[in-house]
DNA sequence: TAAAATGGCATGATATCCCATAAAAGCCCA
DNA sequence: TGGGCTTTTATGGGATATCATGCCATTTTA
């Protein structure tokens, strides 16, 4: 599976290209396709989600297996794999986000890449800061929990 | 298995050709046959379904053997193959869509390709643009309930 | 013989390829 | 351990190929 780490702020050139972080590129590459699969994030508001083409396969077969005909087909599919994009690597591992990304995303003159191990985001980089901020207070309250809880069992030692 | 992804409007010409996105032809082109399977969608009102010829095969070897959605799915499996069309690429990669499907989506001079992974739907781009709002607000929904159930089981997790 | 269907070519817009350059990172050896 | 060398990476720009689509020629058929 893939792992993707760390952030990167690259440059959107007046085409439109964006470098894909290096370090990203070989779990992106198979024969079946070099590139990434893109689409809105369900979840946060501006994110754009990115992953290889395996992921999306399993994910597509995962809906396929629903009656193809159903409601919650057609809904997801539509969710999500209608607003997907195959985005092939250019020969120095730049993509191309479709005008519809870059809207939904706010992007203009830089894009941010946030690994998040088996996918990744792709942000407006002010976005992202505001994101990362509100999640490190979430993480950190979160943590202060655990934390009490712990002590609560161990009663109160350490 | 076929992997159609995204979106795309394209033009019907006067003699009621379109072309079809060059990134599903692959998937649509094999030795059986090079071009679409199509026909009008049991499930969604105004679109019309899309999909390579091996898995209306398998539809079609489903309905007399094993049978994993009822009679009622028997049926409707039937009704789709007697209102199937086979339209063959031209050397341009395009397709003529028939009068009866032209009609049943309410297509005239522009057609919406939606990729929907194992196959695609092709619809009046209006009638796409009122689909995709309301499916995105169900997928919406459903997401949030299943989150909802996810931060029970964790006591309000994340 | 006219109308319709089909195939093939022409065109403009866009994406892709390929090469150049600069900056950064990694490496080696003193 | 530090400084210079090499390789990788990010970015820019011009040349080329692909694609959607319009237009014309040819075939079909009624």
């Amino acid at each position: 599976m893939a792992l993707f780490l760390s952030r990167f702020d690259n440059k959107v050139d007046r085409k439109g290209r964006v470098s894909v972080p290096a370090s990203f590129r070989a779990d992106l590459t198979s024969d079946a396709f070099a590139g990434v699969v893109a689409f809105p994030s369900p979840g946060n508001g501006g994110a754009i989600d990115g992953c290889d083409i395996e992921r999306m396969k399993q994910l597509a077969e995962g809906i396929d297996s629903f009656n193809p005909f159903s409601n919650e087909y057609g809904d997801l599919a539509t969710a999500i794999l209608t607003k997907s994009h195959r985005l092939p690597f250019d020969g120095e591992g730049r993509i191309i986000l479709p005008q519809q990304l870059l809207e939904h995303a706010g992007i203009t003159s830089m894009a941010t890449f946030a690994g998040r191990g088996a996918t990744f985001q792709i942000w407006a980089p002010e976005a992202y800061e505001a994101y990362e901020a509100e999640a490190t207070e979430r993480a950190r309250a979160q943590a202060d929990k655990f934390e009490l809880q712990r002590r609560d069992q161990m009663g109160a030692g350490e």
